[in-house]
DNA sequence: ATCTAGATCGGCT
DNA sequence: GCCGATCTAGATG
């Protein structure tokens, strides 16, 4: 992605689809905020799907003040605090009325991106906290339109083709109780921006 | 009013 | 591998 190159948000109805489908079509996509101190463009590696009532592990599980824009329209950010420290970063899917959610965990710094510390560029945004410090994303983005900038997704055109063909893999979501156990986290295989490895190989399904 | 677990991370052992 | 940092939504009394 050239410094000045033109990106293209997704549009609204990317997101009003089955969770699980939207997080696995997320992968290759790109990240965008053009934040006070420029743009920064990351490609995301790596995501998780939550649903609804029916997902104890989802904060949409039941309503709550907190949960409440995951019920609403798609293609909205759901940005929560967690930890004391850290925020992370959603994509709400599903169309109104219905609870869904993709948690971003992890992107591959393609622009704008600084190091923070020692640590090595690629992994700046190697986990959901990481990637909400690393683009710049904070509280005041809760219920912002991901459609559209300051803050959206953006087509990932020829090279997330090229990424995601026959790299896709699932695993079990990070943190979450073996009761609830789903393999809803979705990632680019063996990619150095993942925010740890996937366990097996096992490939996801095709989109 | 008070308690507690949490979709985490970095540093230390 | 373990621990502490530092805050808050949600649950309970």
């Amino acid at each position: 992605v050239r410094a000045g190159a033109r990106l293209r948000p997704l549009p609204r109805r990317f997101f009003a689809r089955d969770t699980v489908t939207v997080a696995r079509s997320l992968l290759g996509h790109l990240l965008v905020h053009h934040a006070p101190r420029g743009r920064r463009v990351g490609r995301i590696v790596e995501v998780e799907a939550y649903r609804g009532p029916r997902d104890p592990a989802s904060h949409a599980y039941r309503p709550t003040p907190r949960s409440l824009i995951m019920y609403g329209p798609p293609g909205m950010a759901y940005v929560y605090f967690t930890y004391g420290m850290h925020f992370c970063v959603n994509v709400v899917t599903e169309t109104r009325g219905r609870a869904g959610a993709v948690l971003l965990r992890a992107v591959e710094p393609v622009g704008g991106i600084e190091v923070n510390g020692g640590a090595p560029l690629q992994r700046a945004a190697a986990g959901p906290g990481r990637l909400t410090r690393a683009m710049g994303i904070d509280g005041r983005h809760n219920g912002s339109d991901l459609t559209r900038p300051p803050l959206y997704i953006a087509d990932g055109g020829a090279a997330r083709r090229r990424m995601i063909r026959g790299r896709i893999v699932a695993g079990p979501r990070v943190g979450i109780a073996a009761a609830t156990r789903r393999p809803w986290r979705f990632g680019i295989a063996a990619h150095g921006s993942l925010s740890r490895p996937f366990a097996r190989s096992r490939r996801a399904a095709r989109l």
